[in-house]
DNA sequence: TTGTAATCGAGACGGTACGTCATGTCTTACT
DNA sequence: AGTAAGACATGACGTACCGTCTCGATTACAA
């Protein structure tokens, strides 16, 4: 609360705003090679120039406008006292999220993005792969039934996300169902 | 009178040996995005037009050259009478591919390309993540001390391939001795 | 009718006349520059290197099919005694072959090849212009009447001349009545 | 309440002059069928699409550079009061400029661009064959010596501005004298 | 209330690469 | 030997975008 001196930006949240929008339509509408800043300037109704300011270039305006959308990893669930059953739900809440046709857009583009581009990946595991594992990893230590090493909790929490994101990527099916069942063959391991 | 039109396609098999070498050292020198035809073109020593007759776009292009080299996935060890040993051989085997910066880096580069080309994702399926399955599938099926369901089996081959391939994009590390404990402590949920 | 030893050559008549015909047609159909030796192989049911081997560039072919039409320069009339009346009768029948679409285009299409191409101006010199020049400037040398000087007639025929094709490639009326107007006013000179 | 669509253009006049000026010196130097758009960009430091931008295509620039330079048809002289002395030496200054080796080169040029594009046919007539015989025309209508009805003047004066033109796409040589004889042998038919 | 300066929309600019077309040369198989 | 077919290396075509650069107009703070 020090008075101190503000600094005198005047960034249009409209056309900050406009333009994440138009980003992820036309990445949804055409895939991630085919966004051209030109259709995202022109759609969002604004200039090039408004974009190149603020983003430096085109890897890092598509990685703000995917992960804009924090929906891809879900809360995680109200702790029950079972670790079994809290990652069960928690896995068929993140397949619900990642198995929806939009999810698998996203998260496909996001994976492609982080290839081509360090930041982009640093940002990813920042805000999505990175929590998730430190989540289960968590949940998984704090579960007094299941004795457990951090590299044999490491293993199995990779192995849980690992199989969702294949799936995902390799354009199998991931149902909410699918993803209890998978997260309870793993853990039934670590007995 | 005059015979049907002949057939002399003559295609140079210099031409295409060298076309597909010249893509797959861009891609590992300057990445998916950056790979440009006309860069092919002058690498190869080749004719543009020389590309486009036999590779209709870009995209089969570069899976043409990245699945060309099929080291990626390793020839399935032999049969020692334990599915466990054996596939944990396996994985560990398959963690020495992906986990060598040329194996990730080829990883990473047909993942993203299969992103933006479903003709790409079926290859990919066909030629790696087809036979990882299948391979471990059928070794799981023929273990008579492992009781396993269809999914169970489905689920715990994703886990283990998915966890390698999940810690690959991640740019997390994967060694060979890793990917054999995650393999143990997934198929010890299979008792 | 000597018994001479043959040469064994056996050049296609019939590739040579297609050749000849196509390029004439596409000539008339598309214009100079839309000409392709590809489009003429194609029209004419040959091969691309049947036209390589008995005319080695684009610019020859182009006036071997326009020069081997050789009615642009019509005959010369019978020699009535005047050469007002025979020259003017010259001029009528040259308009009306230059004047006529056809040999409009001819003219034209063979000023703009000769403009690119020294040989084909040569030979456009030769079998065309030249004969012109030559045939008036004689018949005016044999006129009695008109007490000329070579100097004045090489003017009054190159007036006469280049006043019929100037219209023509200004896109100008040029009509048998117009030319042989304009051939006697040109001769009144020269009383 | 927003301002109407504002009109920012700002045509870099820089780039229009480089593009004429390389267009016209390309021309010269390796003839029109050789000109390509990418060397003229090069020559002129600009980018192809600046040239396209503002040249619909091949043809207009051509006939832009080449017309641009309007010193082919060269001013009318002062009137001295006799016809043929004028319209003399009018055609002597013409031969004079017609026949340089430059403007001899852009003739031909010209021409043959006209033959392949309508416009340019239309714009070579607008400023140089059309000011050419207008001026002939219009000296000869007011030459009270001369008694000539216009059918005879328009013969005249093509016969005279298309001896001159013939002889230079003849490549036949067009001295400042010659060019006077000629002109003075024509006009001596109208006495 | 009025400068004044950052930001905005628009779009021209010098470039790079695209995917297509035609060049002139070559090789193959057929006649 | 000549031919129809067509692949080849080359290079220009005309288009799409890149990222940079003006150009007024707009707008919100500071005087």
């Amino acid at each position: 609360m020090t008075a101190a001196a503000t600094t005198p930006r005047r960034r249009s949240e409209r056309a900050r705003v406009a333009i994440l929008e138009a980003t992820n339509e036309l990445l949804h509408e055409h895939g991630l090679e085919q966004l051209s800043i030109e259709a995202v300037a022109a759609r969002a109704g604004v200039g090039k120039q408004t974009i190149y300011r603020w983003w430096p270039n085109r890897a890092i305006l598509i990685a703000d406008a995917l992960l804009d959308r924090d929906d891809l990893a879900p809360a995680p669930p109200a702790d029950t006292g079972d670790a079994i059953t809290d990652l069960g739900r928690w896995a068929g809440d993140l397949a619900a999220s990642l198995g929806s046709p939009r999810g698998a857009a996203t998260l496909r583009m996001l994976t492609a993005a982080a290839t081509a581009h360090p930041e982009t990946s640093r940002r990813l595991h920042e805000k999505f792969s990175g929590p998730l594992q430190d989540y289960a990893n968590a949940r998984l230590a704090a579960a007094p039934e299941l004795r457990t090493t951090p590299s044999q909790r490491r293993n199995a929490v990779d192995a849980i996300i690992g199989g969702m994101v294949f799936r995902v990527l390799a354009h199998q099916e991931l149902t909410r169902r699918g993803a209890t069942e998978m997260t309870r063959t793993v853990l039934r391991g670590l007995s």
